[in-house]
DNA sequence: GTGAGTCATGGTAACGCTACCAGTAATGCC
DNA sequence: GGCATTACTGGTAGCGTTACCATGACTCAC
């Protein structure tokens, strides 16, 4: 028999393709694809002669396609522990985005820090194909988790861990110095009595903001800068709740400080409500800092002074490490460090919520 | 000249493919598409075959390819707005989850509700070739960015809008229905005077809810339970400080009322702040109820009595909806108009913030 | 003037999958 | 028994793109 009947499929709906651009620009598709993908050897001439058919016929390349053709789009996991929408959302734009900028699908999962739940998250990860995996705090922490994705032979980034385990690739603000550089600000305010409420301790960014704290007030005190006051503290653990509880005992205190830093936005808000209570105005009696700039550091009033971290960014550039790792570094051997390793610059975001102490502290 | 050399690519990273698979189960390829695919006709004994042999092999379909093949993989755009993180979160796990489920991408776009911005950022989507658009509030209610969709002729899903504009589909939840409830509720523990914060004027879920609250308050007259109280409003803006500012102007009046129905959860948690400022305890001294159950109801103290939107079941929805119109309604025809709407189950979420009011009230 | 580059372009064969047809065997119906 | 129908399976031809050569046309050194 002759052949089967040529196919038509709808080929109505994706628009033009890479043939169509090629014919128009009157090249081969090859060099369609080398002026699309910004290769060079493509002499001006043809390549604005292309790129006006492109513009002409609104040609947009077909992923799937270009994706089959050249072995991307591969899956990445991003496992998620608990809800802390604020940050998640920040974090899943700048992901999101990165992830389309190199083709590759991303897979959610949420996963509690048990061991349990996260064999089973990493075997849904496994089962979806995924090829390397984000992972935002407070999961970068749990070993539970880390452990499970190593033995799965998966590269791992972690975001946002104040000390980031070895195995793993990272990116992260530096705690420490940004606690220093809030604590310095908090002094030179003038502040005498300034009390930390620290994060929860599971979490190693709790303890190096703990650090950059005790490392400003013992600098002051070498200076000479005032007699050094007794240390303030209260264990919290991030949450809003554990935020008042401490800000009860360090308002109780006699003398109470002017200035309370908390270890993250929550905690701070916590203060601040705590201090309304009292009767406190916020900052004239009482100064409140918190880190992260999360969404409630804007919502509330006064509105928070805090570190901000690009989280977006961040995210984004933990799966530009990603990407660059599965598609295999180029260059043989394992990553330089550098390469494995990324710092980001954080902010110190001046809202309302911080002044200079009042003369005299109150009674 | 022979044949040019075989090419080898890299066939090491992708694991099995779909021959392997048929290989090992000694079966076609396309019994296994078959089996994969949940196609019908396959006899019980092939298809576990199959389905071991994927086991075995650890086989997953390669998306790209299946893309590919079957024209699917389109690019659907989330214009978002104003960065209500809790929201957005939230709303993006839904949406990932369901663009995954469908293999379609997710092209995120930020956009505010003007002309100019919102022609932009259509045409930025147009140019990342997407075949529909998810509009989240409040852009849902912007009637320049619909404008620019439509003239785009891209098919549009809004989200909770509290009135669905007609030209586009919807995902919504009943918010008259809720504040009904919600009002009810506050009635039968006893309240009679309630008050209510209005949200965003311009957002239509703003009036539904002013609605429900009043048609709860007269079904209440109506049936002669108590006297009719004097109508207690604020106008809010949804924000926590437009909260602040309604608190201290309803909390100020003679009598003030024993419970604040506030349009959203930021407005109630201002409410909450501005009544522990005046040394009232909530719930004891001042019943104080949400509306969305963001991510705040559950970190201030005490936790709010709430609406819960599934907003991550919304944004599922709307996705799906999406897909079903993009990838053809199969029968001609415009969609039937329950295709086009879908409002979904809200709940009522009990916490700590409402109690029955003390008897009389306070001086 | 020959050989060895560089630059610019094209041809061909996949990439892994599914749509579409074409069977074959079993079943039902008159 | 003939013939349509159903249940199941396989072959073939792409889907739109890029990887990998191959091929010319030049340029440059010796």
């Amino acid at each position: 028999m002759s052949k089967p009947a040529r196919r038509t499929r709808s080929r109505f709906r994706g628009g033009a393709t890479i043939k169509d651009v090629a014919r128009r620009a009157g090249v081969s598709p090859m060099t369609v694809s080398r002026v699309v993908n910004g290769n060079s050897y493509v002499s001006d001439g043809t390549r604005q002669a292309v790129q006006r058919a492109v513009r002409d016929l609104g040609y947009s390349p077909n992923l799937a396609a270009r994706n089959l053709a050249s072995e991307r789009g591969e899956r990445l996991g991003l496992l998620y522990g608990n809800p802390s929408s604020a940050y998640l959302s920040e974090f899943l734009v700048g992901a999101l985005d990165a992830a389309s900028r190199h083709g590759v699908q991303l897979v959610l999962e949420k996963c509690e820090p048990t061991p349990v739940a996260s064999r089973r998250a990493v075997r849904r990860l496994l089962a979806g194909a995924v090829v390397g995996v984000v992972l935002p705090p407070p999961l970068c922490e749990s070993a539970a988790v880390r452990a499970e994705l190593n033995a799965a032979r998966l590269p791992i980034v972690t975001v946002a861990a104040g000390r980031p385990p070895a195995d793993t690739m990272c990116v992260r603000i530096d705690d420490y110095s940004a606690a220093l550089e809030m604590t310095r600000y908090l002094l030179g305010l003038g502040h005498e009595r300034v009390a930390f409420i620290k994060g929860h301790p599971n979490q190693s960014a709790s303890e190096e903001r703990w650090l950059g704290f005790t490392a400003a007030l013992e600098e002051a005190a070498r200076s000479g800068r005032g007699e050094r006051p007794p240390l303030q503290m209260e264990q919290g653990f991030f949450s809003f709740r554990s935020g008042l509880d401490a800000a009860r005992k360090l308002l109780a205190a006699d003398p109470a400080p002017t200035a309370i830093f908390a270890s993250n936005d929550d905690m701070a808000a916590a203060v601040i409500a705590e201090a309304h209570r009292r009767g406190l105005d916020v900052p004239r009696d009482l100064t409140v800092v918190g880190f992260d700039d999360t969404l409630i550091a804007s919502t509330i009033w006064p509105e928070l002074t805090t570190i901000q971290q690009p989280i977006a960014r961040m995210a984004a550039e933990a799966i530009d490490m990603l990407v660059t790792t599965v598609r295999g570094g180029r260059g043989a051997g394992p990553e330089p460090s550098n390469r494995r390793h990324r710092l980001i610059p954080h902010a110190f975001i001046s809202r309302e919520s911080a002044a200079a102490p009042k003369l005299r502290g109150r009674a």
